[in-house]
DNA sequence: TACATAATGTTATTTTATAACAATAAACTT
DNA sequence: AAGTTTATTGTTATAAAATAACATTATGTA
């Protein structure tokens, strides 16, 4: 288990908390009083923790969430559902879905390292 | 069949002429030629375009394809492979994911409208 | 024709992300 | 501990991606 530096730490724990996917012009708004003052900064934390599996970026919306599943510490893949009307974002748990992509990865001859699958569609609230 | 307006088939003809994702800026500077001159113009023709599912978009790329896959007409669902290491993008016949997903999203009670996948890895070449 | 709707053209601006380089701090080596 | 290397941080400036806002032109249709 890494430990984070201090200002992964400060931008991890921000994102964390969040109940909700942020931006990183968020993030460095609500960090400034912390001392991270620049977009380098916040940038530079986001994509360590990343790297680390700790955060995911959700590409269709280009902002960050917290792990929610302690498989990503190794296998970097996740998967989103998205309501396109209230705007929740979730983790899906990705076992199966990992297991059945990696099996198709095998099938097409590609070496499978990691996946990013964001899921639209209306959640159980909203429809 | 919907018919493309001037600027979409402009748009829509560099894009699948291309043999790797191109974005949105590139698409740009190679259709003024065509009197196309500015950003909002490409990225009205991308949107309806993505609409009418005759591309997708990468998010991870930022960039865009010429739809392989006569469903996503009807689905608007995609998925990509993407190899690390010469960057080439394949659409992968999605029939098995979207059959698997749309039951997945029964099981979690939300109501399927589309997704995007996007896989990395090594391909058959470069692995 | 007259009206409504969709598509286009244009300028300016916003949002997202990175390049480049200087300064510190942490980890490693002898 | 002193010196060396490596990682992280700080800072300024800029690049890249996307949209707002509004004027104009084209297209469909009653």
């Amino acid at each position: 288990m890494q430990t984070l530096t201090r200002n992964q730490q400060i931008v991890f724990d921000i994102i964390n908390k969040s109940s909700e996917p942020l931006k990183a012009y968020t993030i460095l708004s609500n960090v400034q009083k912390k001392g991270i003052k620049a977009p380098p900064q916040v940038y530079r934390a986001l994509d360590k923790l990343i790297e680390m599996g700790k955060i995911h970026k959700i590409e269709s919306k280009n902002a960050f969430v917290a792990c929610q599943n302690s498989n990503c510490k190794v296998s970097k893949a996740a998967a989103f559902s998205i309501c396109e009307s209230c705007e929740e974002v979730t983790e899906i748990d990705n076992s199966k879905i990992s297991k059945y992509l990696s099996s198709f990865a095998d099938k097409i001859g590609m070496k499978y390292k990691k996946y990013n699958l964001e899921f639209f569609g209306l959640c159980k609230k909203c429809k």
